[in-house]
DNA sequence: ATTGACTCTTACGTTACGTGATCCATTATC
DNA sequence: GATAATGGATCACGTAACGTAAGAGTCAAT
């Protein structure tokens, strides 16, 4: 079931050298055979999907890393995020065609044009806010709030972060001990306030529970997590869904 | 009515660097003061907007640059060509958006995907041919032919340039006797057999005068026309027209 | 055992600018 | 008439996302 380069690059579309340059930034890291060959599983092809959508939307890669790698990232609120971007673009190519049927008949001396209308529909022209807002959809979709760290600056996302690493390593700490633990709960707890707190985007008890099971589910979410500490995802889905059950 | 940097910059929505790598690549020259800066006209207005509309499809600028150097390229053509083009990509984004709903269904579990429709409406997948399709339509600009020249292959483009520009050569030598001397219309005839060999496009009389006409009317065409000699453009338009009338 | 189709890594090249740094030109203000 | 602002100009180096050989190993089929 597992596909060799040329396979997926002609199955999807990218060069090999593309296939092989995301395996050198750690963005899509297929299995390999002892000599070395690579080898794309179901999830690989899922996952590539996936950059390729980002990627339509002009998001640089190293934002789609950051993406696919934080946990929060939902999948499908990401793809209703992806095709409102997709209905945008569709506007502006129809503004385009405007701008060029006019351009036509100005250059068939029929009608006259203004400079700004001459410029009207493009990336970029009229609306220097909509690059803006293609920027930070990358962090919006990271943080999954729409309103609050939009509009933090550097330094307060640095800290963020920060503090998200620190949570993490708190609960890698905990990890050996039951996940019933006074410790373990209250580390949890925070860990849902830190969520509520930070996003715009409040999770109910089962969402929670929902993203605890995510963590396992997914082997991405998985590996990043487990970076803290071999076995913290299951850790942490059985801590959280305890603390969900525990506070209905 | 000539603009600065800055202003054109907020105009069209291009950074000033990018104004300013244009220069540099010259692929919009525009004049300069005395102390250096930049004035951009209504005409390298235009001609920006040209340039603009060229790269939304994904044309690189050194072909950019071949297409608005060539006489033979033609606005009207182009900007229909390029209308049809965003027509292509507006049904390509559709695609796209019916991948995404597909994938969110298949995300919640409600539907199955096979690996290729995971891929189906992107710039690459499906129809690799699409791609070659939007190289090919720089040479096509250039050459107006959508039949001919696009199957040519590097040396015959080279050859074929090659004779391009010897009857420019040959035209330039003779540019200072009368437009009506029997090599003048030989070299003229030539010319005219030459298009019409070359380009699947065959020039009616009247369309031949209108070209040699296009050589002193736009800007663009008489610079680089007059490269093989100044008072080329002229010489060739009146020759041409002379060439038309005589043979009608 | 050899061929042909794939694969790998290494490494330099490319496009289209971004990002300062440093220095001149012009206009507005005191 | 001196002095800020503001805008412009030229180096010059940096970056992103691959393209493009070059040389060598792998693997299935003949």
């Amino acid at each position: 079931m597992t596909k060799q380069v040329k396979e997926v690059a002609e199955l999807t579309g990218v060069s090999v050298r593309t296939l092989h340059y995301y395996d050198e930034i750690d963005l899509l890291t297929p299995k390999t055979t002892e000599a070395g060959y690579r080898l794309y599983s179901a999830s690989d092809l899922e996952k590539l999907q996936q950059i390729l959508f980002l990627k339509a939307l002009d998001i640089p890669l190293k934002k789609i890393k950051e993406i696919l790698e934080h946990p929060e990232f939902n999948r499908i609120e990401a793809l209703e995020y992806q095709k409102a971007i997709l209905l945008e673009k569709q506007q502006r190519i129809m503004s385009m065609i405007n701008t060029i049927d006019k351009s036509i008949q100005h250059a068939k001396g029929e009608i006259n044009m203004t400079d700004k209308e001459k410029f009207e529909g493009f990336d970029f022209a009229q609306n220097p806010f909509e690059e803006e807002a293609r920027k930070r959809y990358g962090d919006e979709a990271i943080d999954r709030s729409s309103k609050k760290l939009a509009k933090l600056n550097k330094d307060e996302r640095k800290e963020l972060s920060q503090t998200f690493d620190e949570l993490y390593k708190k609960l890698a700490s905990l990890r050996h001990g039951p996940s019933t633990s006074k410790e373990a709960q209250e580390a949890i707890h925070e860990w849902y306030e830190y969520l509520n707190a930070n996003f715009g985007y409040t999770y109910t008890l089962d969402a929670f529970k929902n993203l605890g099971q995510m963590y396992v589910d997914d082997e991405r979410f998985t590996k990043n997590i487990d970076r803290f500490g071999a076995g913290l995802a299951k850790f942490m889905k059985q801590a959280m869904a305890i603390y969900a059950d525990s506070r209905k």
